[in-house]
Formats: structure tokens, sequence, C-alpha cells
DNA sequence: CTCAAAAGATAAAACGTTTTAATTATGTCG
DNA sequence: CGACATAATTAAAACGTTTTATCTTTTGAG
């Protein structure tokens, strides 16, 4: 039934040293020699024991990709490259769903991963720190992070709420709104943090531009906007949400409450989830690379394993612009 | 650095085989020398090496996940839900994002699993059986499957095209059209099968029928209907599309050629992801439960592992009325 | 032809657990 | 108090690999 080394050993008339060495160290072993292992490994097709290896190995090659969840559009994008990555590297990809730090920390030994990525929005910057070592390099995504054996990616959310601030500045816009997302997540208090700064420098003042909540969900901002219009608030000219679904809550409040969209408000997203494309109108946002960031990602995790360094890595993000902002007309 | 059980053992002034036992089979071993070892283990923060304990236990306590790929709605809920029920069993969950069967095997074996749920396209039925053994039992979704240690899971497509036939048909719609899915896969043929074979109990005959290509994708579903209606073909009264995506790609193209919908051309999806709620109109469609499907597929697993026999389970859909069909005008 | 060096093969140890079988401690009953 | 059953502990084996250190064979130079 089960094959084991010893039965391909035996089978080639080696020993199971040499029969080890014949998969894995080529060149130790001589090439007709070798060539009876593996046709007698073929032969009773003979799939080696990852406990057995790994356990005497050390080392695991797995790599884990640490999560909150794994629904959302980004979740699956960053598996499905890293996953191909570490895969034409010989890494297996395990993909934990945790919901708490010590969750974490105890699968990396307990797994005895290699290396790993945490995509994961309560670590704070010093534990982060501290998680890493030379035996399982970390990298963070979304955290402000470097060390010898961590490297931190981050998506520049700041720059990216600059960016929406200059474009809405741009188009004449002088009322504006941020729908924030969810506390304690670094993406959204850079993003809201950028915004801000770039309108102050117009001159527009940060206690004139109100801060909804919109903990990144669409229910969550449809709520608070209206809730906030429905108070007798005036209306923006133009709102940036903290990403795309928080946008859409925005805009479904607004065409309630009689408001077109773009013509009476601008609304903006962040992150450029596909279904901006299917919105209407469709969705001007502000695109993050998921793909590149997974392939990134990836690759920092192999290049710390090899004891290289760890680094800050910036991403970039890329306004798309659709149809939900228009020029102010004056 | 690391701690392993003997230091845990020395800690605790007891041999490893009580230290092992002490934190496996409690009852076993004296309550105050369980405590004992307990806190040992707690004050050098021990954590258990998995690769040893697979090693020797013969079982991974991990089960599989088998998939094409990580894109799409589905495969991220499925993830999510097996997680949590494998978790609360005491089981790690492996996703593995392959794209052959030959790597289904080897890491069927390679990794040990206890068992695995497989949601792949191009399973064929004989070989799925074969794949399925007691030491790794296997649950398949969207496939005609049952043996001693193999579970399938249908999701009813066939019901679901039938469902699909009534509803357009009640609404007094007679020339109906389909966009297929993907050739070879099972839910796309069924869907195919049971929509045909309902219209034609209503005297509707196949070939009266016409079936485009959509491969689920937006894309093609789109291209497929423009160019068969620039052809000069008749614009149908209905379309069922295989799933939403391709739906929403017939409805881009309608809307291009100047049909709207729902007034001109009802149009339904399947499936039912979040976008059906964004769309313009939004979406009827049929609601695959994916989460219920989720957490049954775990719990059929770990059935299978208990010993239990494998069967047949159905998974009925649900039509979800939204505004993208409507009455015939007669 | 001899000997040293290089190449190739191997026995045995190691990885960190769990489990089996054997041993020791504890309690019970006549 | 001795014998015996039972409970608790333990030493040692086992899981399937890889690697180290050792041994054997081959090669090449003198």
């Amino acid at each position: 039934m089960k094959v084991t080394i010893r039965e391909v050993a035996r089978e080639a008339g080696v020993s199971v040293a040499t029969a080890s060495n014949a998969m894995n160290h080529p060149g130790i072993v001589r090439p007709e020699t070798r060539e009876a292992v593996l046709e007698a490994a073929r032969r009773l097709s003979y799939v080696p024991n990852a406990n057995g290896r790994r356990l005497r190995a050390k080392q695991s090659r797995t790599i884990g990709l640490f999560l909150n969840a794994m629904n959302g559009e980004f979740y699956g994008v960053l598996a499905d490259t890293m996953n191909q990555v570490c895969r034409s590297q010989g890494y297996e990809l395990q993909i934990c769903i945790v919901s708490n730090l010590d969750s974490i920390r105890a699968r990396l030994q307990w797994l005895a991963l290699d290396g790993a990525v945490v995509f994961w929005d309560a670590v704070d910057e010093q534990t982060a720190g501290e998680m890493a070592t030379s035996e399982c390099p970390l990298v963070f995504l979304a955290l402000n992070q470097q060390g010898p054996h961590a490297t931190g990616i981050l998506f520049e959310s700041a720059e990216n709420g600059r960016m929406a601030a200059e474009y809405l500045y741009g188009l004449g816009h002088r009322r504006l709104m941020h729908v924030f997302g969810r506390p304690g997540n670094y993406d959204a208090e850079q993003r809201c943090q950028g915004f801000l700064d770039a309108l102050e420098e117009h001159g527009i003042g940060r206690e004139s531009v109100p801060v909804l909540d919109g903990l990144f969900e669409r229910a969550a901002a449809y709520q608070s906007l209206k809730q906030y219009l429905q108070a007798g608030n005036p209306v923006p000219e133009a709102i940036f949400a903290s990403n795309d679904l928080s946008a859409i809550g925005c805009i479904t409040a607004l065409n309630e409450l009689g408001y077109r969209v773009p013509e009476d408000v601008s609304v903006m997203g962040c992150d450029d989830i596909s279904l901006c494309e299917y919105t209407n109108p469709t969705l001007t946002t502000i695109r993050t690379h998921f793909q590149e960031i997974g392939t990134v990602a990836a690759q920092e995790v192999l290049r710390l394993i090899r004891g290289e360094p760890g680094r800050l890595i910036r991403q970039n993000g890329l306004l798309v612009e659709r149809k939900s902002c228009a020029p102010a007309d004056r």
C-alpha cells in the first residue's frame, strides 16, 4: 500500500541513503545508479512523505498566508498569485484564516513554516517586529515594518488619499466629505490623513471636512450618510470614500434622497474591485494592484528565506477615471 | 530556543511518555501529574511540532480543499465556512489551488491528508471514484458521486434550469434563449438540460431555443450575444444565462444594441453572487447557497473520516426575484 | 604495481512526536 | 503481612525521511 523510500531502495538494489541522494542530490551519485533509483521510484509510483521529510530536514518548504477572512475580492487574488509564485519555486502555500494574534503565533511554530505573509488589521508595529525571526521571516501587508527578518509592503494609502483630494479639488469641488474605513486599520487611517492633509494645503481646513463612519462596508456607509443628510446637514459637492463598497453605499443613499451622481454629487471610491465597472454610474476610484502585490509579497518572502535583509516596499495606487465624478459647475 | 516535549518532561520531572500522555490522553495520567506537565508546558510556552506528531500518529488532522483557482466569490465563501467547521473540530484546512488531476493525486499522498473536498471541473466520475480511499475519503462538489469513501454534493443544477424555465414561461415569454457555461462543467450541462427539458414539456421544442456560448464569463457572453444579434437573428423575449456574470454580459450587449432590460428583454442569471444587487437593473437569479454548501461539505468530510459511508447530497437552489425580468406584454 | 586521492555507496544517527510493552507504585482483600 | 489486581509511569520502538561520518571502490600518478 504505502510505498516508502525503503522499498524503492530495495527495488533498485541500493541503500536508502543512496536512494535519497539520488532523488535530492543529483551529482553526488553515479548517473546510472541515479537512473535506476528514479526508475524504481517511478515503477512503484513512490511519493515521498512530506512529514518525514519536513521533520528531518527542518524546513517545511511551506509558506503561510495569514488572513482575517477569505471573503472579499482581494483575498482571492492574493491567494491565487502567491500560490503561483510559491508553487513555481517548489513551495507549498498554507492559507490560514485566523481570528487572533496568538493563533498566528501558535501556527507559525506548529506548522514549522519557512516564512509567511501576514495581512491582518490589528497587528501593531511593535508586536509585528518581534514575531519575525530568522527561521520564520515575515512579510506584512499594509503595515509599516522593516527589520532583519521582516518586510512591510505599504499600499501608499496616504498618497492615495492625496490623489483623491487633488482630483476632486481639480474638478472644482470645495465642499468635500470623507467616509472613513475601519478604525485601527492602517490603510483607513492613512487614506483619511492624506486626504485631509492635501485639502488643508489648498486652504480647506480639516474642521470644514466632515468625516463619516463607513467601516469599509456598504451598509454602514449607507446608514451613516443617510442619517447625516436627514439630520439637515448640507449635502457635500464631492465624497471620497475609504473603499469602493462604502462609495457604493453612499451612491445608494444619495439616490434615495433624490440626489444624482455625478450631476449633484461626485463620489469616488478606493481599491478598484471589479464591481466598480458594474455600478451605475461606474465608479471612479484609486486602484490597488492586487495581483502585483501578491506576486511581490511571495517573492519577498522567498527573498527573506534566502537570508536577505528585510526592507520597506511601497506600492503606488492608480487613479481610474470612470463616471461617478463630474466637474463642479460654477 | 525550540522547546521540545523532552524539555517539558524534564521541567515537570517526568518521562516524555508521561508528558505526551498528559497532553493527549487525560485520564490515563494522575491529575496532579497532568497539571504539573501542563504547567511546565505553559511555563516554557511549548508548542508541539506538527510534523513529528503527524509522522508518528499517521494522521495529519488536516483536510484539504482542492480548487481550480481562488478568484470568484464562491471560493472565498467556501474556504471561509469550511475553515470554520474544520477549525472547530481541531482540523487544519489546507487549500490547494491546482491545475491538473495528477497534482491532486500527488498532494493527497504527499500531504498525508485525512480527507479532502474537491471542487474541480474536469474530474470525471470514473476517476473520482477511484481516488477516494479509506485513508483519505473525498467529497466532490458538483459531481455525481457516491461510494464507501466518497460523497457527491449536487447543486441540483438541472432543477435550477427547470426553475428558470418555469419562471420565464410563467411570465408569458415564449421565444427563449440560453447562454451556456463552460463545456465539461457538470453544472453548466445540467442547467442547460433542465432548462430545455422543462420548455419542451411546455411544447417549446429544443430546436427553437438558441443556445449561445458564455463560458461562465462576462466578456464571452457579451461577445456571443452581440455577434448573434448583429448577424440578424431575432431578439429573444427572455434569456437564461448559465451564471450571473454571463447574464451581465448579455445585459451590456442588449443595452448597446438599443434594447432595454427588462422592458424589451428579460434576463436572468444563476448563482446569486453579490454583484446581482448592484447591477442595473438588479439581477433576477437562482441562488446557490454557498455558505451552506461549505458547511455541509466540511461536515461530510469529517463524517467520512469517522468511517461512515459516502452518500449523495442535494442542495436546492432558490429563485431570487429582482428587476431584470418582466412579464411579456401581449 | 603500489599507493594516495577522489568518488561513490552505505550504516547509523537524527528529527519530535506517539504508542506499545514492560516496569514500578498503589491499593485491596483474605 | 503477602498476594494480587489495578493504576501510573516509563524505556524503547516506531513513523519516513535526510544527513553525517564511515567504509569501499575506482582512478590516476609515479
